[in-house]
RNA sequence: GGAGAGGUGGGAGAGUGGCUUAAUCCACCAGUUUGCUAAACUGACGUACUCGUUUAGGGUACCGGGGGUUCGAAUCCCCCCCUCUCCGCCA
């Protein structure tokens, strides 16, 4: 979330941005303002009440001690109109803070300055794209049809089990799952990630702290009896291991990979847009993060997309790179560059990573700090991460654009992971 | 799941109702000494909010979390969470 001051600093500029965004409650800049205003005077309040309560309870303490009885026990009852105050206005001032926490969550993220204007994913800019699209010869298939014919991937199957969009992987689809899985890894690890293996769950204030709740509470999977989350992605449990955390300024860059499955409800959603892997409830991804000096984490954005970029490039696939207009940016999200990859035999574009710089947004939901060396000061870090990559339609794109008719021909780079050559 | 013990500042650890504005030690930081390092000595050393034009300096809250008793709570009471030990169950 923002922190007061963003919000105080410079209104104007603050509405712009949030304009941008496509923000339409607006109303909330103004209703924040008045009541941190009401917040601080009622602090002055309840702050003067406490002091003179602590002088009055001192004063009692050493009459007491000094024998002084009758004279304790009068000064006593002086104490209970004050009591009565300092009880009341506590109250007032915690349910004042309670409810500018609540407005204060639902003002998303400022877009940083390069952020196109725009509403929707018609609007996005796309820096990068490939200079012509692979053609597939007329007896091509999608991919949903290929997983069938090889026997490698079974929707029915994962229907039965558990529900519609839980795929069963089988024989060499399994294997690669488990390829592409270590490849990832091991591509990140050269690039001076750090592997991670976190938990699946996670509690409310994990939720809370990298944005999912309260908002996004639909999206994902709860386990109720204990309160618990299914995570919708590794960003989640990576990005929470340095929540209530102050950090040293020697401690940047922080580099973290996880790979862990993913489940998302995607309530709502239908049609032939999810269907096979385009859109699942459960799959694999394998995620970049990290935490950045606010002086350096553009730079690090920066460096996030050229590596996500040269897996994509090693896996031979037609891909473009958008930056996310305002309208499509995420509620948490500065700055997003979104990696889409050509499923030729659909003839679509498929997201398959998601590289964000979050600024302190979320590190102010976390209590992610770091002492700046220079003030003195504790200030606010920068969160980032990305996809490197998600599974499901990178499979997509592999199998639809690389199949012939001798099987689909997996990319060199694979050949160690995967110990086959080609499906057939 | 059952029984017991415990949770105090970056770490260790004292503190069972008011000289606690949390002792002491270690670590970190600055300085003195030193040919350099180490050692020794001196000093500073938490977080958040708030008042103050900036500063200087005040105030309030914080001893796992939440509530309660009391003029006054780290300390007493209740609920919850977590850790450790033993038992049970279990891959």
């Amino acid at each position: 979330m923002l922190t007061i001051n963003q919000i105080q600093v410079n209104k104007e500029d603050l509405l712009r941005k949030l304009q941008i965004k496509n923000f339409k409650k607006i109303e909330l800049v103004e209703e924040i303002l008045t009541l941190d205003k009401q917040r601080r005077e009622i602090q002055q309040k309840t702050d003067q009440l406490q002091s003179e309560m602590n002088l009055l309870s001192k004063e009692i303490g050493s009459l007491f001690q000094s024998g002084k009885k009758e004279e304790a026990n009068l000064a006593k009852e002086k104490t209970a109109n004050l009591k009565e105050e300092v009880k009341k206005w506590g109250s007032v001032h915690s349910e004042i803070e309670e409810k500018l926490t609540t407005l204060l969550v639902q003002i998303p993220n400022l877009p940083h300055k390069s952020v196109p204007a725009g509403h929707s994913a018609e609007d996005n800019e796309i820096t990068e794209t490939v200079s012509e699209l692979p053609e597939l010869s007329e007896t091509s298939v999608p991919h949903w049809d290929l997983g069938k014919k090889y026997d490698i991937i079974d929707f029915e199957l994962g229907t039965k089990i558990t529900g519609a969009g839980f795929p069963v992987y089988k024989g060499k689809g399994a294997k690669l799952q488990r390829a592409l899985i270590n490849f990832f890894l091991d591509e990140n690890e050269k690039a001076g990630y750090k592997e991670i293996l976190p938990p699946l769950l996670v509690n409310e204030d994990s939720g809370f702290g990298t944005g999912q709740l309260p908002d996004k509470e639909g999206q994902m999977y709860h386990v109720q009896i204990d309160n618990l989350y299914l995570i919708p992605t590794a960003e989640v449990p990576v990005t929470n291991i340095y929540r209530d955390v102050l950090l040293s300024e020697d401690d940047f860059p922080i580099k973290n990979t996880a790979y862990t499955p993913c489940f998302r409800r995607e309530a709502g959603s239908y049609g032939k847009d999810v269907r096979g892997l385009n859109r699942v409830h459960q799959f694999d991804k394998v995620e970049i993060v990290q935490i950045q000096n606010p002086s350096t984490s553009y730079q690090a954005l920066e460096e996030m997309v050229a590596h996500v970029k040269s897996i994509i490039e090693k896996l031979e696939l037609p891909f473009r790179i958008l930056k996310l207009c305002g309208g499509d940016l995420s509620f948490t999200s500065a700055l997003t560059y979104d990696f889409e990859v050509f499923a030729a035999a659909q003839k679509r574009w498929l997201e398959v990573s998601s590289v964000s710089n979050f600024e302190s947004y979320q590190a102010v939901r976390l209590k992610l700090r770091y002492k700046d060396k220079a003030s003195g000061k504790n200030q606010y870090a920068h969160t980032l991460n990305g996809s490197s990559l998600a599974l499901p339609r990178i499979v997509a794109a592999l199998l639809e654009n690389n199949q012939t008719e001798e099987g689909i021909k997996i990319p060199e780079v694979l050949w160690p992971y995967t110990g086959f050559k080609v499906i057939n």
